[in-house]
DNA sequence: CGGCATTGTGTAAACGTTTTCCCTGTCAAC
DNA sequence: GTTGACAGGGAAAACGTTTACACAATGCCG
């Protein structure tokens, strides 16, 4: 079931064997075809371990990211598979959910299974990480947030031109209290989707409310809770933008729970355009990022510097750049390598605001209560005219 | 940075520092510190592919699914990585997508990673396969679907008690007219849950509509396609009950659509009960699957098997049984090893049937339109009392 | 005090490939 | 007919571990 039994049925040596199956083409034709046939009489499988140890490639790359039950990462996952069988690979993912101690176990089982690139897309990365990587040559590609030092690979996501055009498209709509609920902010990319929002808000004159920006966690859960948070302030905010879709859905809820209606008591854009955010009640207004892209360009990033020194680099670059210190220390330490675009998907979540904009809840206020007024007292609106 | 660097500083054989690394309890203490010492220094990461050549177990089992993208998987696949992580276990994902061609690329990849077991929860794998898990003496457990033949290893999913508590909460609330959305019927597990279906329609006397039997296949797309054939229908039913949770959220969606509600116009049950099914609007009634037994199931099963004649099987078994063949055939070929239990959610997707039980759409039947009457025109009802 | 377990360590042979290097032909050119 | 180039295939050395085996040191018992 090796590839001696192989070799001994073909009538030929281990090593042609070994350049027939890699179509090394200087192999004869006949003898090619003998072992071929072997191989397929025999459904000899070459062993991966093998081979990787001796070639020192693996043929597989790691992606790392923060929970596989949010169904953006599955959506990744799946482009970035397919990226990678098109070229040959194969995927180890490792989810961190969201703890540091299980991010260091996924980027050790990277190194000990030694993958040949790794694309990271879940918080700050330890530093002894990443020279661990570095030192063994294996490119890594962060996707979206820029960690606390120099990179040699990040993959950024222009977050500015979605969260503007969703700022906007509020805006234009009437609304000018708009409440932000973020992830995690010990996550830089959380942080990025919020400074994007406070820009925006600023960029068309309007002054953010310290109240309605709630931290929360890109689960449904968190996005309950912030709702329920913003839902008890005395001031509410006449639209809800998110840092993801789950949030988004998490707020839906609580707002199906009070009894509040979108888009009418609350317009809401999530962010990442999941496939469910289609199929919610009403379906969702959200930014979308493309899994493809992100995954085809991760890929392409991490394959492209898998030889230092080597390929398909213009010869003019490799004379402008020092040739030495491969092992310690990649020489294209450039800028960000691409850029993901985001763009707005106008769905059913977004309306005019139904409430006055300077006087919020004036009755509400009176009663010092945080409630609104209940349901039937106020005008009802179907979905579509 | 290899076991020979650890090996030099630590001044001992490369075989101490193995069995230090390994917790070979005969190592003298005082070595044994020596070489962490040096381990961690170093960071020293021992090579699994070195490893695993040399050993002839990869510590890796794989888990071939049908859909990443189905919240269901991640959820599954989450559990199953606990599972096998708490054993010192990695996963190996494989998703088929319903593609055979896919399934044998998985199935192939397993193979070639030297996967130390397998857990299948997709449609039928190729009887070559089987084989060759046999062969290489590789267990395997299937979740939930007897394939063709006998097989060493299956969990099957008790599909009849859910259906049934749910058939029986909609019989009891006055439901008679029930619609079935299964999953692709070329999947074996889709056919029990119809055919459970069935049997309890059977069970309390209703006789099954082969209108209202549709063929879904487990997506939002199909579900929500489903629920549209069923709306075009002459006699429409007054609860759907749907194979899964993300089928019976497109079906939510339809009708949201058509701008019918739930539960007044139709009550819906699903199956499976993912996270996402607390947050659906309203909150879905579902029949709850319990991913964490079925993965710490499914790791027992496979690793009880693993080294057949050695490890822990009781003396007794031993006796009993014919010791050879190992190669071929594993020996303990029992029956369904367990059975995963299965109960029904209520949440807020069911209700008391509103129209008429022997008299659907009196009106539609006149009019000859597919249509129901405006919803303006029917009584509305609060989701809550 | 000598043999004999016992304990712990080192040496070396695997594991199944890829890949380097060398050798044997074959063919063309002189 | 001899030489050189070249094509193609085989032998063997890696790759980094684990593990069987041998062997040295130690302690115990007679």
């Amino acid at each position: 079931m090796d590839i001696r039994g192989v070799a001994a049925l073909a009538r030929v040596s281990i090593a042609t064997v070994s350049r027939t199956i890699n179509h090394v083409p200087t192999v004869d034709p006949a003898l090619a075809a003998r072992v071929w046939k072997v191989v397929h009489e025999l459904n000899y499988l070459p062993n991966t371990q093998a081979r990787a140890l001796v070639s020192g490639r693996s043929r597989l790359i790691g992606l790392i990211v923060s929970e596989i039950t949010n169904p953006f990462f599955p959506e990744l996952i799946q482009e970035f598979e397919q990226a990678a069988v098109a070229r040959g690979y194969e995927i180890l993912i490792g989810s961190t959910n969201y703890e540091s101690k299980t991010m260091e176990i996924c980027a050790r089982r990277m190194l000990e299974r030694k993958v040949d690139g790794v694309a990271v897309m879940t918080f700050g990365v330890e530093d002894f990480f990443l020279d661990r990587f570095a030192a063994e040559n294996i490119p890594y590609v962060f996707i979206d947030p820029a960690p606390s030092r120099p990179l040699n690979s990040v993959l950024a996501v222009d977050y500015l031109a979605g969260i503007s055009e969703g700022v906007q498209h509020l805006a234009v709509l009437g609304h000018r209290n708009i409440a932000f609920i973020s992830g995690p902010l010990s996550r830089r990319s959380s942080l990025s989707r919020k400074e994007a929002f406070l820009a925006c808000l600023h960029s068309i004159g309007l002054k953010p409310n310290p109240d309605w920006l709630i931290e929360g966690d890109h689960t449904l859960d968190g996005g309950r809770d912030a709702m329920q948070k913003i839902l008890a302030l005395p001031h509410l905010p006449t639209a809800i933008m998110c840092s993801n879709d789950m949030t988004a859905i998490g707020v839906q809820h609580a707002l199906f729970e009070a009894d509040l209606r979108i888009p009418d008591d609350f317009s809401l854009i999530g962010f990442d355009d999941i496939h469910l955010a289609e199929y919610t009640i009403p379906p969702l207004t959200t930014i979308r990022m493309s899994c493809r892209d992100l995954a085809t360009r991760a890929m392409e990033n991490l394959l492209s510097r898998r030889n230092p020194g080597v390929g398909s680099t213009p010869s003019t670059a490799s004379t402008t750049q020092p040739a030495g210190g491969l092992d310690s220390l990649n020489p294209r330490q450039d800028q960000p390598s691409a850029t993901i675009a985001t763009r707005l998907i106008v769905r059913r979540t977004t309306g005019l605001p139904h409430r006055a904009l300077d006087d919020l809840r004036p009755d509400a206020s009176k009663q010092n209560t945080t409630s609104l007024p209940p349901r039937a007292q106020r005008q009802r609106r179907s979905a579509r005219p």
